[in-house]
DNA sequence: CTGTTAGCGCATTCAT
DNA sequence: ATGAATGCGCTAACAG
């Protein structure tokens, strides 16, 4: 039997007799050394049962570690449970697997990027994090950073048009002047609870998307001449099981009861949806509904969700490869109105 | 304006004017030095930008990281959309996060813990890694390790009583010595299609999942007098849409077509469910359906599917609890029969 | 083509 | 309570 030991580059070196400079050029300089040699050591590791220089070292000598940190909008906890959160990491792991880059998942709720940022080559972030400190050490931060869904002032980020995608669906479920609107929002407010909201003048309307989506419906709205009532704002922290039935509720229950929702996800459109099969009204007859996200239940449900497609595997894709291939450029890609059965 | 500086350890204990032993203590042993000393140091380096020590460097030279790596049986990219999967991972993150770990998450196709095993103190293991290389490398490292769902001769793992669980879903499913069978396995052979299998003494039955579920089917057929056809075990390699839906065609195209479903997952079972509804034929009255996992769907479907819950979310929680607490144990957990109305 | 040297940034003795 | 020295494991200059 071999007895177990834990080789480093230099003890491998001493082994062989030749110099620590030599192993390492045999792992990651074939060209400084001849084929024979390097081969003959290569091999005498692998007999030996050493897999290569530790990479931790290697991180710190230069500064490099194959691992990128995806920076997530929440907790890990409920974005992977979140469909359009999944497929944004499809997307982005099929990139980073094909390029033999590691994956460190991020909680947004993190309150330093510290424990980390040694450790990784830089960040993609998916979403504002939660945490407006990590926002502030992203901007500084010296290592790579691709944003997705939000900027931060840096030149690498992938987007689509919030405002023009809202806008679109919002008038494909606008009918007349007479119609009422209630708009379920998304993360419109910090607040961790359901709640109405009331439009103000001073909403900070270029940071979130859920402002962006804001402006797109309330252009719609005014483009048909209709007005929106104060107290037909909602808002929810997050597009889950625990908040979205509660808010189709609350909003059904709206006296007088909207005939058109214009939700921020699909997930609280999906929602809306259930609650009103649950009451007995009829979609589209009595209530319109359109979502945003374009996930795949709201096209196996019936009715059918009308909805705006953002192919988030490909915004994963597409922030990877900024990422690999280290450009620099604000993307925009686009976006699909999908046309269901629920408007 | 300041000046954008990169400090490290030692240039911070030189602008001080200490020793950088005492800057360490004052990050790392708070008892190493005065209260007042190790307050001071820590505003001086808050005004001036250094966060606290290099992780990587401190990494190097601790041993320790505090990221953890999430093996997965499977790429990234389809692990992150698999509903079981992703129970389990919230179960993970949430005890990680709650301790400030980090998590790594690891494709099971991936041909070395190389490229992470120096950079993370250990792993958690989500089902058989489809690389057998990487199973051979986790049975010899020496860092810590929890497999879950499997077992590699190590002596922390999480499991559940596989066999005795498919067992008792089978035998709800079945009634007479004179029921035409058909089981949709999941992972049975390593093969990377659609196909049927040939009941072969030389199963390997104590490694996977598959196989032990395959045993517990194979009992229940036994115990109501029932005699598989020999064709009518099926495989399939993963349980997504790519797969489930053909097999589930290709099921209910064999003839005799069969009158029972055991499903090694519950994805398998509702394709089945949705084909045989296409069909117009009647669950459960011409064909009972049972599945495995207990994923939310199943009981959101009509009809609701008789299944095998288990808990993945408290199996990822304990799995990290073990990992955390350091503990060495092979634990195995409970399951719930499921009776839904597809049995 | 090969070997020697000097750090990467830090934590830990062991002195004082 | 504090400071000087050593090395974690490795790579990039440079010298030969």
């Amino acid at each position: 039997m071999t007895k177990p030991k834990s080789w480093t580059l230099k003890s491998i070196a001493a082994e062989l007799g030749v110099s620590n400079a030599t192993v390492s050029n045999a792992f990651n300089r074939p060209d400084q050394l001849s084929k024979a040699r390097r081969e003959a050591i290569l091999k005498a590791c692998e007999q030996r049962g050493y897999f290569g220089p530790n990479k931790a070292a290697q991180s710190l000598r230069k500064g490099t570690s194959n691992i990128v940190a995806l920076v997530l909008a929440d907790s890990v906890e409920y974005m992977v449970s979140d469909p359009v959160a999944s497929s944004f990491m499809r997307g982005v792991s099929s990139v980073l697997e094909a390029n033999n880059i590691n994956l460190l998942l991020f909680s947004g709720n993190n309150d330093h990027l510290n424990n980390v940022v040694d450790f990784v080559d830089g960040f993609i972030c998916y979403g504002r994090p939660r945490n407006q400190g990590l926002v502030e050490q992203l901007k500084t931060i010296t290592k790579q950073v691709v944003t997705v869904d939000f900027d931060i002032g840096r030149n690498t980020s992938v987007n689509i048009d919030n405002e023009q995608a809202s806008y679109d669906i919002a008038m494909h479920a606008l009918r007349s002047p007479q119609d009422h609107v209630a708009i379920l929002g998304l993360r419109l407010l910090d607040e961790e609870r359901l709640c109405r909201v009331q439009a103000q003048p001073n909403f900070d309307t270029s940071q979130s998307i859920a402002h962006q989506r804001l402006r797109g419906y309330q252009r719609a709205l005014e483009a048909q001449g209709i007005t929106l009532a104060d107290d037909q704002i909602w808002n929810v922290p997050e597009s889950s099981e625990r908040y979205a039935p509660r808010l189709a509720k609350e909003v059904l229950d709206s006296v007088p009861r909207p005939e058109v929702l214009l939700c921020m996800s699909d997930l609280i459109a999906l929602a809306a949806l259930r609650e009103a099969a649950a009451r007995g009204i009829h979609v589209p007859e009595q209530l319109r509904i359109v979502g945003f996200d374009g996930i795949d239940e709201g096209q196996r449900c019936v009715p059918t969700l009308s909805t705006i497609h953002q192919n988030s595997e490909e915004k994963g894709r597409l922030a990877a490869n900024l990422f690999v291939q280290k450009e620099r450029q604000k993307a925009l890609i686009a976006y699909q109105v999908q046309l269901g059965e629920s408007s």
